[in-house]
DNA sequence: ATCCCGAGGG
DNA sequence: CCCTCTGGAT
């Protein structure tokens, strides 16, 4: 395949899929709130997740009022997205470092966020990405599974040569829209199980067998 | 029973 | 790379 297709795949897809994912939204957010919204998002639909960051925070503002919160009122705030007792310790120890290191504020450096506790590459380049509008691609297993269907990576490809990958072939000032334009493609379309590959205006770069005819 | 926007540890 | 963590919603 030449590489002006692959280009006009992402193209096509970006501009099919605008930002509406809660913690990624079109116009840049606040960095506590999206931070806090990937973690309440790890593992779980994002309906849940969603609706766990507008309970919280329509209770606190940032990281300094989340610290006076009781632990058992945070939980029962984030408890409909599940795991929530892994999610309110990670979130108060976020908050705590934030807090006491860097005075309350999010840092905008890759390596300074992911050393925050339960912070790891996807939070940070969304984070990045979408709060400070850096040049950031946020790669998670919709991402992966759908760049590698649309033959943009190697099947075998983890999510860094995924993330290299479309680099490469994405023009900087774009990054911060590829995730949600396929995230949204994954979870339309390019399903994990059971694709509707019928409805996806990309089927014919899609290299899964049997895809024509599904 | 199965799925869901990961991270951390081995 | 694989395993575990750990819960709600359908």
């Amino acid at each position: 395949m030449e590489t002006p297709e692959r280009m006009t795949a992402i193209t096509r897809l970006m501009r099919e899929h605008h930002g509406d994912i809660d913690e990624r939204p079109s116009e840049p957010r606040d960095p506590y709130r999206t931070l806090i919204g990937c973690v309440l998002s790890h593992r779980t639909r994002d309906e849940n997740s969603s609706r766990a960051a507008r309970n919280l925070f329509a209770e606190i503002e940032g990281p300094l009022d989340l610290l006076t919160m009781k632990p058992d009122t945070l939980k029962e705030l984030i408890r409909c997205s599940g795991f929530f007792n892994q999610k309110a310790r990670s979130i108060v120890a976020i908050s705590r470092v934030l807090v006491d290191n860097f005075g309350g504020m999010v840092p905008d450096d890759r390596e300074t966020l992911m050393g925050l506790p339960g912070v790891g590459p996807k939070t940070a380049d969304i984070v990045l990405s979408h709060a400070f509008q850096k040049p950031a691609i946020a790669v998670d297993v919709h991402v992966s599974r759908v760049a590698r269907r649309l033959g943009l990576a190697p099947n075998d490809a983890g999510p860094e040569r995924v993330k290299e990958a479309l680099e490469r072939l994405v023009p900087p000032d774009l990054y911060r829209f590829v995730d949600n334009a396929f995230v949204r493609h994954g979870k339309e379309f390019c399903r994990n199980s059971n694709p509707r590959c019928s409805g996806c205006f990309l089927i014919e770069l899609c290299t899964i067998p049997g895809s024509q005819s599904r």
